[in-house]
RNA sequence: GGGUCCGUAGUCUAACGGUUAGGACGCCGCCCUUACAAGGCGGAGGAGGCGGUUCGACUCCGCCCGGACCCACCA
């Protein structure tokens, strides 16, 4: 404390020796005894492949910042670090990493490569978010796949079977061939898809023709009826007639259905088991009986005759080369075709009736959008998001998975009556290799069970994040404390998965809104604005940049980009403009470190310059208040950048150089100077210090105090007289005066003749001597 | 097809309905000026389109166009 910055520049591998600094002497801790408590649910991030996405590393900049905004308002902040390592993402890396199959390995080494993956996947991750100087808790970070953890959402599911809140179904699901399991609404994308159309020729039984446009000829063998609008006065004398299916040969009825649409295709359609939900919903109402075409490894069945063993895509073009060379083909067009795909696999998903579990959630669509109006939305016009998915739900949730590496759900079935029977709570079972904790079946007395194979949608997991940092159902009186949650940062993506599911789940357990706060972030993207993806090549990986640029770098660039809840963009060219204000701010502290620090100073003394860029100081003060208040660091990032940068380097600190030399000044005069320049130096760094950690310590305990910058809070009191009218005159005389200069061709140094202006008369010996008018 | 958000220079953005629309990065030209050439000075470059409200519109309203995202049964 008290020495000047000698070294040129910032120097980046300072921010190791700060880093350790702040875990050895623990200032982050969180005081659950303290009045003032503040919960992050913090995302837990999910390893599913290298590098972790740059926006992710920026994302937790940012959750940093929030943590490190509510330290310094006063809050005692828990700050948890966790990791999301349950489900499909997973396994299918370790597939590939360990070139396995899920489907040929034994099941106990598969989840050894699972986990192995994981914990590689997981130490570059836990590695950048120490970089990037997070402040939560790493000594003890969580695991959604740790005992503990499972033990948890095994005992939410209980918990919710006891209250009759799961059952079994059989219908037909979302299923995804290649990850070989039922998947939910939530986990599908939908992707555009150049599919054809065939326009294939139907026998009718008056020996007329019916021509139909289907984009899934191979489904031939699966339909079981041929639908036509009541109003098209083309078929009208058609409905009631059977038509025979090409190469096939059996006989379907022609049926009206005011669904169909006249304009498309041809006006008549075919329903088959499953196309898509449209044949679900046909089939139910029409009461048709199901022919399944699909099998659980996405190839045809039996009914498919020739076909049969056959994968669908494969099938689609023989039966095509068939149908043609039959000549039922009347014409092929190409269409784009959204596709609904496995958000995972991003292969096309297939409707396969299957015996799944299901969580209710149809019966609190009213509860959650209520929740989804009174939850706190930073920024405010997310909201609709969540409020557009809870009206668009029209299903239970199924919440069983076909998968290896996830929480197993915990149920054995007796093995003569099959009747389920789930355990107690509080402990962490694995049905598929134990032993059922059951001395006989409460139905039929048998005393054989067998353990259910399947586990949880990862979701079911997730979901509960709130719950388990709390310490729900393990310590009250931390529960009691800590709940709900002051805020839920994430992305706007998984507002419709992950956002929705905790509010659900929560709500369900507690029968309370988990959180106060809702903080949605926009996505980061490409210089040209474009998603990242491996296939486009556009994929930035964090390290290095951070490496060459420093963590204060990534994170003022993080903060500085865009507004709360916007796309923001990434680029080499961004980076470096951000660090190019770490080494303004550095050059700024270091100019002022030459003079020693006066604390104690009669504001009263001050000059009409101090007064001005003092004043200048307390509107930015409270603008950047405002941004941290609704933790947006875009404000507070740019009204500091803009304020050091454009008034206080470039105008207040010339006006009062010769003066804090004393050059030409009273003692009283020069210490005015010192003294505000340090008042403005001390307080900028505090303003500055959630989004710039490093730096912010490192001058402020080499210049200020010998306890850390991250211990204070934003208190300071800026009583001064306004005279914020002053600054556009001020900026533009000074402006004038270096212009005519150059003009004239006289060097900044040398004397001038100018007027001052009337209004600025009172700066007039400061700016005598800034640019040596005579 | 429906919904949400958004449209200010190449990029990021600022401005109670009243300013020659401000700044930053980038670009061009000129300058070493003792915190900083990682600096300074100067310059070129902008409201997606059309209407309406108004004395006055970047700002409010409507329509169109464009973009991003979400939802949906166009076979």
């Amino acid at each position: 404390m008290g020495k000047a910055l000698e070294e040129i520049r910032w120097n980046i591998k300072k921010e190791k020796e700060i880093r350790d600094e702040w875990f050895n002497s623990k200032i982050y801790e969180f005081n659950p005894n303290s009045p003032n408590i503040f919960v992050i649910d913090t995302p837990p991030p999910y390893p599913s492949g290298k590098p972790w996405h740059i926006g992710a590393a920026a994302h937790y900049s940012e959750i940093d910042m929030i943590a490190r905004t509510a330290r310094m308002l006063g809050f005692s902040v828990l700050f948890p670090i966790g990791m999301d390592r349950n489900g499909i993402g997973v396994e299918r890396y370790a597939e590939k990493r360990f070139k396995i199959s899920i489907h040929t390995i034994a099941r106990e080494e598969f989840l050894k490569c699972c986990k192995q993956a994981l914990d590689e996947l997981e130490a570059e991750m836990i590695e950048i978010m120490k970089m990037l100087g997070i402040s939560g808790d790493f000594d003890k970070y969580y695991q959604t796949d740790s005992e503990e953890y499972r033990k948890l959402t095994q005992a939410t599911f209980i918990d919710l079977w006891k209250r009759g809140l799961i059952y079994f179904d059989t219908r037909p699901n979302n299923y995804c061939p290649v990850c070989k399991t039922t998947i939910a609404d939530a986990e599908l994308e939908y992707e555009e898809i150049k599919t054809k159309l065939v326009y294939i020729k139907f026998k009718v039984e008056n020996n007329k023709e019916l021509v139909i446009a289907t984009t899934r000829p191979e489904l031939l063998c699966a339909c079981q009826a041929v639908l036509v609008n009541p109003n098209d006065e083309r078929y009208k004398d058609l409905v009631g007639m059977k038509v025979k299916i090409p190469i096939y040969e059996r006989e379907v009825p022609i049926m009206s259905h005011p669904i169909v649409k006249i304009e498309f295709g041809t006006g008549a359609e075919m329903v088959c088991s499953y196309g898509d939900y449209n044949d679900v919903m046909l089939f139910r109402e029409l009461m048709l009986k199901e022919i399944i075409a699909i099998d659980l490894d996405g190839r045809m069945t039996e009914v498919a005759g020739r076909y049969a063993g056959l994968k669908v895509e494969e099938a689609r073009e023989r039966i095509i080369e068939d149908l043609k060379k039959e000549g039922y083909v009347v014409k092929i067009e190409e269409v784009i075709h959204n596709v609904p795909t496995c958000d995972r696999s991003h292969n096309p998903i297939e409707i396969i009736p299957m015996q799944e579990i299901y969580l209710k959630q149809l019966p609190f669509k009213e509860k959650m959008l209520e929740i989804a109006k009174e939850l706190e939305f930073l920024p405010e016009f997310h909201r609709q998001l969540l409020i557009n998915w809870i009206n668009s739900i029209t299903k239970d949730w199924p919440i069983s998975r076909r998968r290896y590496y996830a929480t197993e759900i915990p149920i054995w079935y007796c093995k003569k009556c099959l009747e389920p029977h789930v355990p107690e709570p509080g402990k962490y079972y694995k049905p598929w290799k134990e032993k059922a904790p059951f001395s006989a079946c409460k139905k039929c007395g048998n005393k054989e069970f067998i353990g259910e194979e399947r586990t949880f949608d990862t979701w079911f997991d997730s979901s509960i994040t709130p719950l388990f940092i709390t310490k729900y159902k393990a310590d009250e009186k931390f529960f009691e404390k800590t709940f709900p949650v002051s805020i839920r940062p994430q992305g706007k993506d998984i507002v419709r998965t992950w956002l929705y599911y905790t509010l659900l789940r929560c709500y369900q357990l507690t029968g309370k809104n988990v959180f106060k706060r809702a903080w949605i972030s926009g996505y980061c993207v490409d210089e040209k604005g474009e998603k990242m993806s491996k296939s486009k090549g556009n994929v930035i990986d964090p390290i290095p940049v951070i490496e060459r640029y420093g963590a204060d770098a990534f994170r003022f660039w993080a903060a500085s980009e865009s507004s709360l809840g916007y796309d923001f963009r990434a680029s080499e060219k961004r980076f470096q403009n951000a660090s190019l204000f770490i080494t303004k701010l550095w050059n700024i502290a270091r100019y002022i470190s030459q003079f020693e620090v006066i604390s104690n100073f009669d504001e009263s003394k001050l000059l009409p310059a101090d007064k001005w860029i003092l004043s200048e100081l307390k509107k930015v003060y409270e603008k950047c208040l405002n941004g941290y208040n609704q933790f947006n660091f875009f404000i507070p990032a740019n009204e500091m950048r803009e304020f050091l940068w454009n008034k206080f380097a470039a105008h207040y600190i010339e006006m009062v150089k010769k003066r804090a030399y004393g050059d030409g000044f009273t003692l009283e005069e020069k210490r005015a100077a010192i003294y505000t320049l340090h008042k403005v130096m001390k307080i900028s760094l505090k303003l500055l210090a959630p989004i710039i950690p490093y730096i912010t310590e490192y001058i402020w305990k080499t210049l200020y105090s010998e306890k850390s910058i991250h211990t204070e809070k934003w208190d300071d009191k800026i009583e001064i007289e306004d005279l914020t009218t002053l600054t556009d005159k001020i900026l533009e005389f000074n402006s004038l005066v270096w212009r005519q200069k150059k003009e004239k061709g006289l060097s900044l140094k040398d004397s001038i003749k100018i007027e001052i202006p009337v209004e600025l008369r009172i700066f007039e010996k400061d700016l005598k001597s800034m640019h040596n008018i005579l």
